[in-house]
DNA sequence: CTCAGTGCAAAAGGTTTGCATCTTG
DNA sequence: CAAGATGCAAACCTTTTGCACTGAG
């Protein structure tokens, strides 16, 4: 019967159910992406794309693994973490350093602001042009070469400071 | 002998080094600080605001440690670790969150843009009121309330990118 | 004299690494 | 079929915690 290979069937069983529920467009781009530095695209490597690309929550590796190992459950943190750099060296995320020490990774790799908050650890996302004056005054006026599309600010995030009182 | 107790005249033997070569001004004012709010100024914390507050190189607590130990050579990792927390606390430092997955300490506590190497983990201080500016639109804009005074921008610093080819 | 603070060692995350096995191209 | 990727477990680092002892106020 068809369980009898965990590691042969069973993955493929899974892939094959990744390839029919996948937006054909972004999933296509990230083979390519992955296959023009010369990295393999896996599987695994797919469904950590399905995951990290789409979401909008800032995932940490933690989190995208538990995603991940929803649709392919034989999945190993250590491959998620050697997937998301792979994603970073080909610009597909950027990575953020929360407070929490622990870093979360974000597909929108657009110029724009993360509103970090300090209590409840909840990254946004603020599209801003001034993203860009800022890092291009920055290389005008010193020799550091602004190189992430991203700014980070602190504070508190309209969740928490509604819930003050509790 | 004076060496037979090393947890007594040992300490208050640093402790007036500590104060001869102080900078009275400052010194006096982080005693007042944690007196302010109830922390007891014990000579591990008057040392450690020493090196933290005066130190431009935005240190991490290993680093800061290292420094405090030359001078107070019985100090312990877990007393920087929550003095650094209590400077916090005191608006007297604030954290940085390197890419390294370690914490680092600015006494630079006036709006400014930190310029993070991601090479080389170098952090440069940029004094630009545009802080200012984003943290008010950021408040406008949004139901986010920026509490830190610092924004954080990534790249590549000077020196690395002159060393480039090394 | 009391309670907060210290120092130690152990625990607790998060992330990386080494290696045998498996799979893509 | 060769080079690269996976999964596991162990190693690593940074940070936190529990607790007996010490010292500031």
């Amino acid at each position: 019967m068809a369980y009898y290979c965990e590691k042969g069937l069973f993955k493929n069983f899974y892939y094959l159910i990744i390839n029919m529920a996948r937006d054909p467009t972004s999933d296509t781009s990230a083979v390519e992406a992955l296959r023009s530095k010369g990295y393999k695209a896996t599987p695994q490597r797919i469904a950590i794309c399905q995951i990290a690309l789409k979401s909008k929550a800032h995932p940490s590796a933690q989190r995208v693994y538990e995603e991940v190992k929803k649709v392919y459950p034989t999945v190993s943190l250590a491959t998620v973490y050697k997937t998301l750099e792979v994603l970073r060296e080909l610009d597909l995320v950027q990575e953020i350093n929360s407070p929490k020490g622990q870093a979360r990774f974000d597909p929108n790799v657009s110029p724009h602001i993360n509103l970090i908050c300090l209590k409840c650890d909840r990254i946004t996302d603020l599209d801003d042009i001034t993203v860009e004056e800022i890092t291009s005054k920055v290389a005008a006026a010193t020799d550091f070469k602004p190189a992430g599309k991203h700014m980070d600010v602190y504070g508190i995030c309209g969740r928490c400071s509604a819930a003050k009182y509790h």
